[in-house]
DNA sequence: GGTATGTATCTAAAAGTTTCGATTGGTACA
DNA sequence: TGTACCAATCGAAACTTTTAGATACATACC
């Protein structure tokens, strides 16, 4: 585990983190118990479905968030590890 | 102190953190003993001038950096407190 | 099988970002 | 005072991202 976060990961990272949207989705995915459904999502934002499922994209591209199917649903949670590695990354800029 | 980031702010930090020049930037002012010239980010960087202006404006835009004037020189600094601050808000994101 | 449903992908327009060269404005120094 | 120097801003081109509608694709249900 913990494989060093390279700057290209860090850029990924950042620019995922890097809208409003998607910050909602992370936050609202947060919140909730277990997975997220993404119907959930879709309902929150006041945006087109295919809008949103871009933005899904970002955070699972980034590996922010880990996407699994349930038949024709899709859910999501987040990937505590990534966010704790890129926290990592960003402790040395504190020091 | 410790004025919490809304929205709009972890966006643009976010969004600062999005562009590999700008962390290379970050890593080499981190890297200088006190403040960094201007210069100094100039040689490192293969960009114009003006590019390199515009991508210490959005860090010091987001609060990342802390600028300075000397004469007619530039000097750079990191703001650890917001680094700190940004952290602080990801780490709702671990538990 | 056929139809409905949920999500992803494609296409294209609109909006935003990055980049550079040119210009500007301020400071140093002859 | 004039010239050199450093950094910021302006303007425009190239590139990227965001957005929505249309379409595709899989799964569920009748």
């Amino acid at each position: 585990m913990n494989k060093k976060l390279d700057i290209k990961r860090i850029e990924r990272i950042s620019k995922a983190l890097g809208d409003p949207y998607r910050i909602k989705i992370v936050e609202a995915i947060k919140k909730e118990q277990d997975w997220t459904q993404c119907t959930v999502l879709l309902e929150m934002l006041d945006l087109a479905q295919s809008t949103v499922s871009h933005h899904i994209k970002q955070l699972v591209d980034a590996d922010l968030l880990i996407a699994e199917k349930e038949g024709r649903n899709a859910k999501y949670k987040l990937n505590k590890e990534i966010f704790a590695e890129y926290i990592k990354y960003l402790s040395i800029f504190t020091v």
